[in-house]
DNA sequence: CTCAGCCA
DNA sequence: TGGCTGAGG
């Protein structure tokens, strides 16, 4: 879940941080997206009818590749070139975090099941939603669709978040996409929240820069790391009757953690025994990421690879690949630098979109 | 979530 | 046009 509190808190001390932008300003910039993130929310939400989802013939779920077939085709569509990145091993420092995860959903399996027996439609989709659990199985499927569409991908060696981080420190992203807080955590440098989800409902793109974030609070990079630590994070238990609020003022007061902890001695806040905020810290530091990723490509869809994993495999009505396949090459045709001596006939061909684009080129 | 179709 | 609704597999 990313950094307790952390969006509310950056809203209040730091509101010069985010700004709202338009999708069309990324228009070309290469956006590393958190893959295993995306195909969760999916999950939730595409094509739920109660506890049901979208299935194949033979009955295996199929929202996830509905949501990001559409949501790939859309963002190449705007213009955007994606990289999406998976998840690897989660750190030892996250195991007891996933038990815990892992617990609420046999909760909520158990309140789902007598949310079935009484036949309470609202309190089955509710409990439902709490049971979902992203497999390896989705992400390789969603690997598959994506390298067949022709959208790079990459496999983290651990959290997409931090390989995420890493790649727009490389500059080989110019920002990444994500609902996570903890992405500023990782010190990724550009971080956009509603990248994703706007198209209907108006909510801009907020881009947030790691380096305002600092400015406004006043704080260095490792004195933010330790106050993520202090709010509460992924990897360690936090500190009863400290959130964000109180994790700030102390930061600002004392400078690190170790200070902090001084301090709090002769108070009525006690630290968790055992609390590994040295190892988190590291982690947040020197997370476990790949680099020398090679640059990234974007080749044309494989039609009828597509075809045949969508419709013949997933039960895709044929009509709706071939939307999808003509989309991405459309766009490919607009955006790519070498077809740009052409945009003047295919402005006048296809009207006063492709002005707009060849007016921001020229 | 995203799309298509319908209607004010 | 823009908001609402139902469907996608």
């Amino acid at each position: 879940m990313g950094i307790k509190g952390l969006s509310k808190l950056l809203a209040e001390h730091a509101p010069r941080a985010a700004v709202k932008r338009r999708v069309e300003d990324y228009r070309g910039r290469i956006i590393a997206v958190d893959a295993s993130l995306s195909i969760y929310q999916f999950l939730i939400v595409v094509g739920r009818k109660g506890s049901e989802l979208l299935t194949n013939e033979a009955g295996e779920v199929t929202s996830h590749l509905q949501g990001m077939l559409n949501r790939t085709v859309r963002m190449l569509e705007a213009g955007i070139k994606p990289v999406f990145v998976f998840d690897g091993e989660p750190p030892e420092m996250k195991k007891k975090e996933l038990a815990k995860r892992s617990l609420r959903r046999d909760d909520a399996t158990k309140d789902l099941n007598r949310a079935l027996e009484i036949g309470d439609e609202e309190s089955i989709e509710k409990h439902s939603k709490r049971t979902v659990k992203v497999t390896k199985k989705h992400n390789d499927d969603c690997k598959r669709l994506l390298r067949l569409m022709g959208v790079p991908i990459v496999e983290a060696p651990g959290e997409a978040e931090a390989q995420c981080a890493a790649l727009c420190e490389n500059h080989q992203v110019y920002a990444i996409a994500s609902e996570d807080m903890d992405s500023l955590t990782f010190g990724a440098r550009r971080f956009l929240r509603h990248l994703t989800d706007l198209g209907y409902k108006k909510s801009p793109v907020i881009e947030f820069e790691v380096s305002k974030v600092l400015e406004d609070l006043g704080l260095t990079m490792d004195q933010f790391i330790d106050l993520c630590i202090l709010s509460g994070c992924d990897y360690c238990e936090n500190i009863k009757g400290i959130g964000g609020q109180r994790a700030l003022k102390l930061i600002r007061q004392h400078g690190c953690i170790e200070e902090v902890l001084q301090n709090l001695k002769q108070t009525r806040f006690s630290v968790p025994e055992d609390w590994p905020y040295l190892e988190v810290r590291t982690l947040f530091k020197e997370p476990n990421v790949c680099t020398g990723i090679p640059d990234f490509v974007w080749t044309s869809p494989d039609s009828e690879g597509l075809m045949d994993f969508l419709s013949t495999e997933n039960s895709f009505s044929p009509d709706r690949v071939t939307k999808a396949v003509e989309k991405i090459k459309a766009a490919s045709d607009r955006y790519s630098p070498g077809r740009l001596n052409r945009l003047t006939s295919v402005a006048s061909l296809q009207g006063p979109h492709i002005d707009k684009v060849l007016q921001e080129k020229i």
